[in-house]
DNA sequence: TCCCTGTGCTTGCAAATGCAAACACACTGG
DNA sequence: CCAGTGTGTTTGCATTTGCAAGCACAGGGA
């Protein structure tokens, strides 16, 4: 019935380990995973978890969230973004945090690309250099160096 | 090594829920999953395929990394913060939203810093894991009126 | 020729996912 | 008191994952 992503996954997957000129084997072995499950999932046969497709990843040495993209598991809003990856990978902020700067980046996001429809000509390139159209000035800056904690951006309510 | 992950995201989700104010069955059904089955992968039981992770994440309204990042299928990348870094590199934003987004993450790590400093025996585990009061829709970040309802920022449904 | 090593693929089968149905418990009315 | 509704949990089962063992084919070397 369903088995149309599943097909991109092991072809993306097939293809990259051709490009590392390794066998399919190899790759398993590296990835921990049996050699015939792996030939079926280049073959699109079988769907692998998450937790196989991460040691895929693994073993490809590629980003596992390439692979997840691949896998129709994160076209979530955003295709991919170091970015996002860095927030969510960050240990040091709590999850409060995390989800404001997730909020914060992905409204950017849509910003930009509201931006580049309505303006004929106006790349990304173009809106970069641009000091900022309308929204963003809402968006709390203190344009003057680092703004303090105590000013506006009050994320931990912090009573006591 | 093998297991204590699993019981985590399961916290994790249940945390996510909670705070969210939502039943289990509601949970479930938005997420597109059984009711018991949700139950099992809160209580650590089994271990939902990505696909499962993905649809929960969309039933919660979270970034479906930080559930991928949870259980443990993402922290492939570099662990340490180089969100400053990814900021800087991403050629998507504004110089005044690249601004912004420093500006924020710098006021979030010198929180935590003195966070970290205040409190008693806080470790960073303790402070990711801890449930905030407020939600996590109700992002504290409203200087500006792009706020929705929904408690996710829209920055200013364009107008001509 | 036969044997050996390497490639990928097919075949059962244990173990796990994921769900429908039913259960236990608490709360509300009638 | 029992019926109805809400919560989360347990149980049994179809389906699937994922692997060990084995198959088919190709290329060397003796």
């Amino acid at each position: 019935m369903e088995l149309p992503k599943v097909g991109s996954i092991g072809e993306y997957i097939r293809d990259q380990r051709k490009q590392a000129k390794i066998s399919l084997r190899q790759l398993a072995t590296q990835a921990g995973v049996s050699n015939p499950y792996l030939s079926q999932i280049e073959r699109g046969l079988r769907k692998p978890s998450a937790e196989i497709l991460n040691q895929i990843a693994k073993g490809l040495r590629i980003s596992s969230q390439a692979l997840y993209v691949q896998a129709g598991l994160i076209e979530d809003r955003e295709p991919d973004s170091d970015v996002l990856a860095a927030i969510v990978a960050d240990r040091t902020l709590t999850e409060r945090q995390r989800q404001v700067l997730i909020d914060i980046y992905e409204s950017f996001r849509k910003e930009n690309r509201a931006e580049a429809q309505a303006g004929t000509e106006r790349t990304a390139e173009n809106a970069r250099t641009e000091p900022a159209p309308q929204g963003v000035d809402a968006v709390p800056v203190e344009e003057t160096e680092t703004s303090s904690p105590n000013g506006r951006i009050q994320p931990e309510p912090k009573k006591g």
